[in-house]
RNA sequence: CGGGGUAUAGCGCAGUCCGGUUAGCGCACCUGCUUUGGGAGCAGGGGGUCGCAGGUUCGAAUCCUGCUACCCCGACCA
């Protein structure tokens, strides 16, 4: 077994690194806190960029381009966005380097100083705001719904391949609105995009919800976020919507003229996901023996293992094969026909299961005598031998009934970890003893809010958009309140 | 950024305490033969600035100093 990993009960956090690694996703660089997706890693999240590309679009959305580089000065235009980000800014000082006379190598020219400095961008509000002054005088000029692909960086200082890296891949919408209406509407569209994505594609239950203000983006009025929860108990923040209101269109002075020739700010909002969830998507469905890959999302849904002794029988059992690959590709699957002679077919077995693949079909010599193919499922690891005859219906029936097993085992499992609480003792003692999301009545002040992440770590998660009014008691304060929120240990 | 750990072949490690032939093992790699329904076997072979930079010494993977990277725990963090 030359490529094991550590089992999740053992080390968790071990676990996910080694499947992170072995099964060829992604590797740390070496630039310290950025990491390398590598071919297979990658091609998992151009299948995520794919679908949410196409959901953007959908919804009248288009995609362009800012530039990496944002001016320092742009920064301290919006108070609260400056400090959000000011600690983990990475800054371009000069424009040149020169030979080193003395130490050979390479030098940083001190003459070629830059006149302001630039920012490596950790979110483009400022510059995009800054370039939207320029497009929009009137209300015929709104809204504007723009995307943008592109990477970001935040000097973190502590790095976890996908969950938290200093340099990261993401999409960030920033939209421009006339009214504030408008704009709230836009916001919770998107949230509603994510979470749809999140379920449906990445087999990921989400809870929706609004942040505390403790945990709201820098510059935002209001913070929309979906939240997963990991099979370590941990939740991770999976996307966020901001409705920024007027504070970024004020920093940069933004104006419309309204139909009625009134001069008023433009509405904003912001919205992104990650890199990070490919990590929510490991995490979420895989097991000690690697990754468990939704349908939607796998590199290749299919791979196909020959069992043969000569080179005569693989070409007979080739043949077979590639009709079968014919058929699945005909209905859409996607499917990978491994005959390399180099492995054995016990390591292929164990090598895509490692890496994920739904659906496994093997091929020898007592299917070529039967006219059947072994059929096995990544997700509950159960084979079967079915006829060829009819194996596309019986592979696309599965790939759909994988798709909602590993969500429906996703989500018994939330359902499972999320307990309603009433108690100070009893939020202590489940958050140690079980882990998971918590419900629980809070008096709604930030002040408690910190007290409960000093004393256990926890942190609000989330408001939840969907909550029963009930009269309750603050967990902590015993201020009265009249609902639950969601609390958890987080990534 | 603080505490701890690690760095020796592509990967995983032994050797380091107590300096001394030609630095070793497993996996991977190459060649050949036999194999192929759950990570094949045998035989032969290739591959090393011992993380980097200094220092001590007749002699350094081994001792000393500095640096870097990674991992764990904290602090920090939309």
């Amino acid at each position: 077994m030359a490529r094991e990993l550590t089992p999740r009960k053992e080390n968790y956090s071990q676990w996910y690194q080694d499947l992170v690694i072995k099964a060829d996703l992604a590797e740390n660089s070496a630039v310290r806190g950025c990491m390398v997706i590598k071919p297979y890693g990658y091609a998992i999240w151009e299948k995520m960029q794919a679908e949410l590309d196409r959901m953007f679009k959908e919804t009248g959305h288009v995609n362009a381009y800012f530039p990496l580089f944002i001016p320092k000065s742009f920064f301290s235009k919006e108070a609260d966005h400056v400090e959000g980000f000011a600690k983990e800014c990475a800054v371009v000082t000069h424009y040149r380097l020169k030979n080193d006379e003395e130490n050979g190598g390479v030098v940083v020219d001190p003459e070629a100083k830059l006149e302001e400095e630039l920012i490596v961008r950790p979110t483009s509000e400022t510059i995009i705001w800054n370039t939207y002054k320029n497009w929009i005088q009137s209300y015929r000029d709104l809204p504007i719904l723009v995307n943008q692909w592109a990477n970001v960086v935040r000097w973190e200082m502590r790095t976890r391949l996908f969950l938290r890296t200093a340099e990261f891949l993401w999409q960030e919408g920033h939209t421009a609105h006339a009214t504030k209406q408008e704009a709230i509407e836009e916001t919770e569209k998107i949230i509603n995009v994510y979470a749809n994505f999140a379920e449906n594609y990445m087999a990921v239950p989400v809870i929706k919800g609004l942040k505390s203000e403790n945990e709201r983006f820098a510059g935002a009025i209001e913070t929309y976020s979906i939240e997963a929860l990991m099979q370590d108990g941990k939740a991770l923040q999976s996307g966020t919507s901001h409705f920024l209101g007027q504070n970024f269109a004020k920093a940069f002075d933004v104006k419309f003229a309204s139909k009625e020739g009134k001069e008023e700010y433009v509405w904003a909002t912001s919205w992104g996901v990650s890199t990070r969830l490919m990590g929510a998507l490991i995490m979420a469905h895989s097991d000690d023996n690697g990754l468990v890959l939704p349908p939607k999302l796998a590199p290749y849904q299919v791979v196909i293992v020959p069992i043969y002794k000569k080179a005569e029988q693989l070409a007979i059992i080739s043949e077979k094969v590639d009709e079968i690959v014919k058929k699945l590709r005909a209905k859409g699957i996607s499917v990978k026909f491994d005959d390399n002679d180099n492995k054995k077919p016990g390591w292929k077995f164990a090598e895509y299961e490692l890496k994920g693949v739904p659906v496994r079909l093997a091929m020898g010599p007592r299917d070529l005598e039967n006219g059947t193919v072994e059929v096995a499922r990544r997700d509950t690891l159960e084979k079967s031998v079915v006829e060829i005859d009819g194996i596309e219906d019986v592979v696309e029936n599965l790939l759909e009934e994988i798709q909602k097993g590993i969500f429906k085992k996703a989500f018994d499992f939330r359902a499972a970890n999320t307990t309603k609480v009433d108690t100070w003792d009893d939020f202590k003692e489940v958050l140690k003893d079980k882990g998971g999301f918590i419900l629980a009545h809070w008096d709604g002040t930030s002040e408690t809010e910190d007290a409960i992440k000093a004393e256990t770590k926890a942190t609000i998660r989330c408001l939840p958009l969907e909550f029963e009014e009930e009269e309750g008691v603050c967990v902590y304060s015993g201020k009265t309140s009249k609902r639950r929120v969601l609390f958890a240990l987080a990534y």
